[in-house]
RNA sequence: GCGGUCGUAGCUCAGCUGGUAGAGCACAGGUUUGUGGCACCUGGUGUCGCGGGUUCAAUCCCCGUCGAUCGCCCCA
């Protein structure tokens, strides 16, 4: 048998204990910024019957991307490509007993069979942040924007870093179905098209357009469409979603988010599920100019569970993007490890001393790394810093027998004598 | 899924149209055993990503494959 490979599955990444500190110091934002807004954190199976996903994911994540298989019990699952339809479905679950408006979030792992590259990977962490059954969707909708600025600026990022871009499912329906007259089946192609306008040359563009059956006269009123945004939404206020998108702006600006927030009539998202708003966070970097992440308004979701239907929006937050964002921006480094004090041991019969002794400073709250093994008081130092420890405390006959022990700082070469408790 | 580049020691890489491989850093030990970061000495490893082919001989050439990366497609 030749020998196993040590790289993780393709797409997939080891955490050693330097990426861990990192995850894990991303995490901590995300944690503290949410929960300021009242969120309770949820978790869940990482594997759902794959019915959950057929209905509302877009056809393309389950079509492709999505792992599925057949248990032993015949019954088909999937590993979750998204948490969106699993917050769905314990909403439902628990839809009487949990006062509304419901705020959940959570941190998952989920999965996506697609080609790796930057900033896109197989399996990703994403921070996901939603908003059930608010009397008022626009309020929900706008706090919801409002959490999602808060958590890139709580990595130090402003508006400088990254822009949000919002639109309205019922707009594009509204341009595309009664503005243009194009048959429904058109729509996701020129959505597509349209998406695509800045990385295309103005003739590639209009004869993507063309091949699509778009007459000139249409293509007109799409330019006029992108190019004079929300002057276009003032113009057509018969548009669904015109009106909402006008006043939600209002709304941002009183917030004082008007650096932050605008309208893209190009924001489009693949998920079959929205059905309101819709955003997407961009990084104004001009070497990563990236979608960072998005989020939107699904209404329908939880009523696939039930009698029962209740509003929601939300957003997932992958952590791949995001580390590319906070590392392109020196947001956010590597980082340090965090233990206090080394025990350095002159002999080996003195270990049971130095364990007991980091056990009483341990009691104290200090986090304590003692050594495993005398050896030459030179090489312990060095292994302390190494070890990114500041200090070291000496264990040698001297100390076990008089209970002071020499406390040295690396970094300074200082060294005193302290009784444990002075530690 | 398609195309470009890449894959050599733990890491970063070198290796001149093919002759069984090297540097720096890191690591371990030592310069005499209760005080490191400097300096010096010593030391080791590599199935040259994997599999096959051509050749007397392949790290080098050819094919395949896996993985990384960039671009495209797609998408969030």
């Amino acid at each position: 048998m030749p020998p196993l490979s040590t790289q993780p599955y393709k797409g997939t990444r080891d955490f050693f204990p330097a990426d861990m500190r990192f995850r894990e110091a991303m995490f901590a934002v995300m944690h503290r910024v949410v929960r300021k807004y009242g969120f309770d954190e949820i978790d869940a199976p990482i594997v759902e019957p794959i019915d959950i996903y057929l209905a509302k994911t877009s056809e393309e994540i389950v079509g492709q991307q999505i792992y599925a298989f057949v248990d032993r019990g015949e019954r088909r699952v999937a590993i979750r490509p998204e948490m969106t339809p699993t917050v769905a479905r314990m909403v439902a679950a628990r839809f009487h007993e949990t006062p509304k408006p419901i705020r959940w979030y959570s941190i998952p792992n989920v999965w996506r069979y697609e080609q790796p590259g930057k900033g896109r990977l197989r399996e990703h962490w994403q921070l996901n942040c939603d908003i059930f059954g608010a009397a008022s969707e626009r309020l929900a909708d706008l706090e919801i924007l409002n959490l999602a600025v808060d958590l890139l600026k709580g990595y130090g990022a402003t508006h400088t870093h990254f822009r949000v871009y919002v639109s309205h499912r019922g707009i594009l329906n509204g341009v595309l179905g009664d503005e243009l007259k194009l048959p429904q089946e058109k729509w996701p192609a020129v959505a597509r098209i349209m998406d695509k306008k800045a990385k295309l040359k103005n003739d590639a563009y209009t004869a993507m357009l063309d091949a699509e059956g778009v007459t000139p006269a249409q293509q007109k009123e799409l330019d006029l469409f992108l190019s004079e945004k929300i002057d276009y939404l003032k113009q057509k206020p018969q548009i669904e979603g015109a009106s909402y998108i006008i006043e939600m702006l209002e709304s941002v600006a009183d917030l004082g988010l008007a650096d932050f927030i605008e309208y893209d009539p190009s924001v489009v998202r693949g998920f079959d599920y929205y059905t309101g708003l819709v955003f997407e966070v961009f990084d104004a970097h001009p070497e990563n100019r990236r979608s960072l992440f998005g989020g939107g308004r699904y209404n329908n979701l939880v009523g696939a569970f039930g009698k029962e239907t209740l509003n929601a929006v939300g957003f997932g937050m992958g952590d791949v993007t995001l580390e590319v964002f906070l590392r392109t921006h020196k947001l956010l480094g590597d980082q340090p490890r965090n233990v206090d004090l080394y025990i350095a041991l002159m002999d080996d019969a003195l270990g049971g001393h130095a364990l007991a002794l980091a056990n009483k400073l341990r009691a104290r709250g200090l986090s304590v790394e003692v050594s495993l093994g005398a050896g030459k008081l030179g090489k312990q130092f060095q292994e302390a810093e190494k070890k990114g420890i500041a200090r070291v405390v000496i264990v040698g006959e001297n100390e076990a027998a008089s209970g002071v022990y020499a406390v040295k700082t690396l970094a300074t070469g200082e060294q005193v004598a302290l009784k444990a408790e002075e530690i």
